[in-house]
DNA sequence: GTGATATGCTTGTACCATGCAACCAACTCG
DNA sequence: CGAGTTGGTTGCATGGTACAAGCATATCAC
């Protein structure tokens, strides 16, 4: 028997799933070309710069997403100077991949642009509830990675 | 100056995402083909399910999204049996759309199918945390929803 | 009522993100 | 050294999306 409250999570999830899809174009298409990083690029950006310099592959199992879709991704952030590429003295066949300077500025940017929105959001929450909410979605990341993980093992 | 609240909010959040994007593709595959609804076909028929009847138009703008888009979209669910169409008598170039009982109860069976990981993911928390997390996402997607059509009136 | 304009929808075209498979290059181990 | 493995790129297919053009119907002005 359905369990309300995971049925009001899993609706709301969706919700957001689905004003996440829009506020991506939304976000993106007025700042110009310059300052804009596509949805898939912002990811692998933010990605690239918690873990510093990595192989590609390493970030496709990261990102839980196929090496080709990262190799194509990065050849866009790379033609646009966000990301470099560079050898891997320990492996000839391996890219080390990191964020230019360039790459950590724009991510900076948006991210920054990004939390004002948030910021507006959650404007006139009780303060206790923004740092609750923030607290519960770790939470709740943490639970869906482990998940996956054990997924991805037994699978 | 950046709340590290906010930031903190904007990280889970690009988390979620990232992950959604793959649960998206994970929970789907395996379920076989006629139980299966793309993520596109699955948030349009939620959304025709909530609102009853509707016009092409209508669900474009509720969605967001390009009203070429939701005529593919219809057409590839109509194929399904799982949407039907039919003429608006107020308006004769108008389509109706409404799910079959058949849409309804694969709609269903995805959304259980949801509930059940979200109850597996969330299995050990405490029960306030669940309600409260509940709580939060409807409430955030308010504030979303509030903002997004703010955006839209004044552009 | 007839023509001009607006509206609802479909279709053509293009683009991006993605996965899979095929491929090449380099490494590793016997 | 040769066989197999691994890192990465590229070709191809698919799906979701937007924009523009087109078609059918409705509405309004006269």
């Amino acid at each position: 028997m359905p369990d309300p409250t995971h049925q009001g999570i899993e609706r709301e999830l969706t919700r957001l799933f689905r004003s996440g899809q829009h506020m991506h174009r939304q976000m993106q298409a007025p700042s110009a070309t310059p300052d804009s990083l596509e949805k898939a690029g912002y990811l692998l950006l933010a990605r690239l710069v918690e873990t510093g310099p990595t192989r590609l592959t390493t970030l496709a199992e990261v990102a839980c997403v196929d090496a080709s879709t990262v190799s194509r991704q990065v050849g866009h952030l790379e033609a646009h100077g966000l990301v470099a590429r560079s050898a891997d003295a320990a492996d000839g066949r391996a890219v080390l991949l990191r964020a230019t300077d360039e790459g950590i500025a724009l991510l900076t940017r948006t991210r920054e642009a990004r939390s004002r929105f948030i910021a507006a959001v959650v404007a006139e929450w009780p303060p206790g509830d923004r740092t609750e909410f923030g607290r519960l979605l770790a939470r709740f990341n943490e639970g869906v990675a482990r998940w996956s993980h054990i997924r991805q093992e037994s699978s």
